[in-house]
DNA sequence: TTGTATGCGTTATCAC
DNA sequence: GTGATAACGCATACAA
């Protein structure tokens, strides 16, 4: 598809040179104005349409970037990718958008193909295991231009924009031992090899620790990060435990919280009065739900604004120092903890 | 960015010329095999990335699909590019994701951007207004390969997938006037120079004329398509109609009724008692809100399917037989209207 | 102010 | 089975 009419055609139509119609087109100074004028018009009228893939050959940029999301249904990466979106256009450049599905190899793959593409640089939520450090060293020692955002993977070199997970987990666990006087508390975490995974069931243990609460391996159940996956968890902890359940479940994420939910309901069971239950993300979910969900309020939107702007900085500037740039949290407290 | 190791450099490692190189990476059957064999581990261990965009210059084709939105954050889009990315991943393309942010230069501006990368087709969801027709036919003329997906363009030579809009809007309107005999209904708006704008009137429109109903034009707004155009539009309607307010709205989709919902409660008014409301769209939210909501059902991701599918067998089969696919809806009867 | 040669990385084509 | 050459569309460097 597209326009394939190109600079040569214009320039025979005119009786030009193919370099004159180019450095009119790009508005150089060295050229008349009146060829100038002409050329455009030319141009206009014939529905020319520069061919960035030749340019892009030539400068070795594409002014692109390519942008690696693991669900893009999880309302929380839609955000996020807006927020990306607005500093890029703002920049003027366009965005590969891949959503890795939760898998592995696509993941790998994506990003493969977006190399292959020669983007200016990557944007990636990573939903690779920790085992696959290797695979983002060596594309970042072939000078791959990456930022991390939201799940990060570490001491790679790469600079990485999230929020602390460790401490905003800890707080909300914190909040069901001291405001409500909790003590069994269990968690559905989501994968340890994902980074927020890990991070989040830490924070989790360090809210019981600093509350001589004895942590319990079995309240303690992989949930991966979906609605579905929540909700197979929560129905395992509860056909587990019997009556013995626990009194309040600190969710990994507001989809495997909204999971959760509804297993307990489908046990005849009420929030928070049976089981209280707080998420992570403030999904646009959680404040609608028949029992509004407490939750960490994660600014999705700056979270992109942020990657972007320090991935195009490293482009554009290169300038690699590797950050880790942290964005703030902040309690939304409704009331399925209780209150 | 991007491996800086070409076919050459490869070449020249191996003391063959760029051209075995390039035949035996493809897996050209006029290669040695154990030329083959050198060739890979050779590229493996030089980390060798293909160069699309060379390879696209020469073959006049990127493997690439531009996708224009209005709006990333209308949960109903993100789940349309999922049906698409499904498609297009399953065929090998990659997807160039744009946001017009429902603003008519942003979309304009976002196709040529797109057409300068030479994507192979595009998919739209048009922001635009009738009055730029001129726009895509004269893409269109000049080549390029598009498939309208839910705001549609018509009678411009372009395939287009979407629900029945105009059938859905008079279904749902008539169960306000079959089930619950109201007669005062108001309907909130879309932008009459957007498709489903202007289809959903008609339909609201047609059901009050089958049931001779007259039709009030003050009670009907432009309500945009945002919450917040919603929230406002309702507003204006209950500041004008005092105690004389419908009975029951008709929203042109679930977002606006969402802003529609809080902008009544605002007013100390219960939904449905003293005004129903329905939607359009079946967002996650809906069934979610105090009163879930009742609306139309439109199949977002079998929406992004057929639409990927359609322009894939157009690029690739250049069947451009001009299609209206239409996706059937379904009504989800909840609380909202007085069910 | 304008034009010519050259190269970006890849592949088609023709030669050996 | 392998190599040399030209071409894709554009822009840099140099010449006129």
């Amino acid at each position: 598809m597209s326009s394939n009419v190109t600079l040569k055609h214009i320039a025979e139509a005119l009786g030009v040179s193919a370099m004159t119609v180019s450095r009119a087109l790009n508005d150089r100074d060295n050229v008349d104005e009146k060829t100038k004028q002409r050329v455009r018009e030319k141009a206009q009228s014939m529905g020319y349409t520069p061919n960035r893939v030749a340019k892009s050959l030539v400068s070795r940029k594409t002014h692109t970037l390519g942008v690696v999301i693991p669900e893009i249904t999880h309302a929380f990466f839609p955000e996020v990718v807006r927020g990306i979106e607005e500093v890029a256009y703002k920049s003027d450049y366009q965005l590969f958008l891949t959503n890795a599905n939760e898998l592995f190899s696509r993941e790998k793959e994506a990003i493969e193909t977006l190399r292959s593409q020669r983007v200016d640089g990557l944007l990636i939520s990573s939903s690779l295991t920790r085992e696959d450090y290797s695979f983002y060293e060596s594309i970042i020692e072939g000078g791959a231009k990456v930022v991390f955002f939201d799940r990060c993977i570490e001491n790679i070199g790469a600079s990485c924009v999230s929020v602390n997970d460790r401490e905003s987990s800890k707080k909300i666990t914190e909040h069901l031992i001291k405001e409500h006087g909790y003590t069994k508390i269990a968690h559905l975490s989501g994968p340890q090899k994902v980074s927020i995974g890990k991070e989040r069931l830490f924070g989790y243990k360090d809210a019981l620790n600093a509350h001589n609460l004895t942590i319990n391996e079995k309240w303690i159940l992989q949930a991966g990060f979906k609605e579905e996956t929540g909700y197979e968890a929560m129905i395992t902890l509860l056909e587990r435990g019997g009556d013995n359940h626990p009194e309040a479940v600190v969710a990994v994420n507001d989809p495997t919280a909204i999971g959760a939910i509804k297993a307990i309901k489908e046990y005849g069971l009420t929030i928070p009065e049976d089981i209280a239950i707080v998420g992570f993300t403030d999904d646009i979910r959680s404040s609608l739900l028949d029992v509004p969900l407490t939750t960490v309020h994660q600014p999705a939107y700056q979270m992109g604004e942020e990657a972007a702007k320090k991935l195009i900085s490293f482009i554009e500037e290169d300038d690699g120092t590797v950050e880790k740039i942290e964005i703030p949290t902040s309690l939304k407290i409704r009331s399925s903890c209780g209150c």
